[in-house]
DNA sequence: CGGCGAATTGAAACCGCTCAAGTAAAGTGG
DNA sequence: CCACTTTACTTGAGCGGTTTCAATTCGCCG
């Protein structure tokens, strides 16, 4: 699907909505074991969602941004299998099932939104798994970066800054690596000159040193 | 659901095959791309099935046993994923969806069979992420270990003894660490006594050590 | 029995982790 | 708005585990 045909069933989605949240930093939009009763994309601001491995350790699953679709593990399952919660003050639009449901019997376009949701959906278990594929610490914070940055561009943002929001903590814990390591991995990436990084705005200055750098021959 | 209903489920699955494949070790059951045409289960013998990441490199996705389901990847696609490739001589069942479909019409069961097919799939989904979110080489391999045992033991195998059919190459692509990563696992579990091994087969001494090893304290 | 891939084993390099100390940034209350 | 507190991030040293490279041995199949 084109980029512009998301676009369009994203929007169309989003003024469906029936319902306005406002989450600040920290709080949660849902919680693990939750009943899914809507769909819910984002309208501003960025959330995590975490689940708990079974060493009971809180792992981070997924980074959601501005447009994206969020609670689609419930979609699958009836209930939330992740705590979902705001990494920056947030607004998101819900859609009732009911509401959701009264307007696909009457729209020709159903099946392509529902292609939008489950590509959305697949696009990103392709992600989690790309990204531990990679054994170097630095290839997969080379692939998050890119991944985020990619995702940044297709929402309208410039790609030539980009406001990184997740703390190291975080991103470490997604990658499955420890703080420190993002720390060094960001050092060693902006000594090679593929990035340049102040606080927390990032840019990629070399998009194949990049690539090289998350696949190497 | 119950190991017994599961088992009657594909049970039923399996008389319901219109068609017997006999493949022999390394022969293709299916390439990447090709349309499902029907749902095959697993008669006799093993499989794995390997797609490609973006780098070009093979990765094994999931080794498949007797009475297990293959090529679920395209019931989710439409076109298969992977390449399934025979590790020994084996015998594959087929069901056109033609007949399962005219089936399942008058099936007052059939949503419990579709449930025995979801959950499947889910469960290998669980389990890689499982298995790579261990770091510790040592820990992947006792994963792997006992659940492979497990599924052996739950097909009828006793669990004294498991045959390995799978080389060290392919175990070690799998846990995404190397060949020599996996002789010196196997090593360290079997001085620990958690493990024998001879040759291709195995039998687990310690399980409780087993489970301590995967989960460290 | 010969050959060849599979498995084992050793040594050394490499890389991420732990621990620790120090700096920077963000949040909090007066 | 500033001082204070807390949290986030950086950086270094040392350790442990995995990879790499290389040399053998083992085991299977023709």
């Amino acid at each position: 699907m084109t980029t512009t045909a998301l676009k369009k069933n994203i929007d169309f989605l989003m003024n469906l909505a029936d319902n306005t949240l406002m989450i600040k930093k920290g709080d949660y939009l849902y919680h693990r074991g939750d009943a899914s009763t809507c769909i819910m994309l984002i309208f501003s601001g960025s959330l995590k969602t975490v689940d708990l491995n079974e060493g009971g350790e809180l792992r981070i699953k997924e980074f959601l941004i501005k447009q994206d679709i969020i609670g689609l593990d419930a979609m699958m399952d009836t209930y939330h299998s992740t705590d979902a919660i705001a990494i920056e003050d947030s607004i998101v639009k819900a859609i009732s099932y009911e509401k959701f449901n009264l307007f696909t019997l009457r729209s020709p376009e159903i099946s392509e939104i529902l292609e939008t949701v489950r590509a959305q959906f697949m696009a990103r278990k392709e992600e989690s798994r790309r990204v531990l594929d990679n054994l170097r610490s630095e290839s997969k914070m080379a692939s998050f970066l890119l991944n985020l940055t990619n995702r940044m561009g297709r929402i309208g943002y410039s790609t030539e800054r980009i406001q990184i929001k997740m703390t190291h903590k975080d991103i470490a814990n997604f990658l499955g690596v420890k703080g420190e390591t993002i720390s060094r991995a960001i050092h060693s990436l902006t000594t090679k000159g593929t990035i340049i990084m102040k606080h927390k705005t990032m840019a990629i200055l070399d998009m194949q040193l990049l690539k090289d750098i998350i696949r190497p021959v």
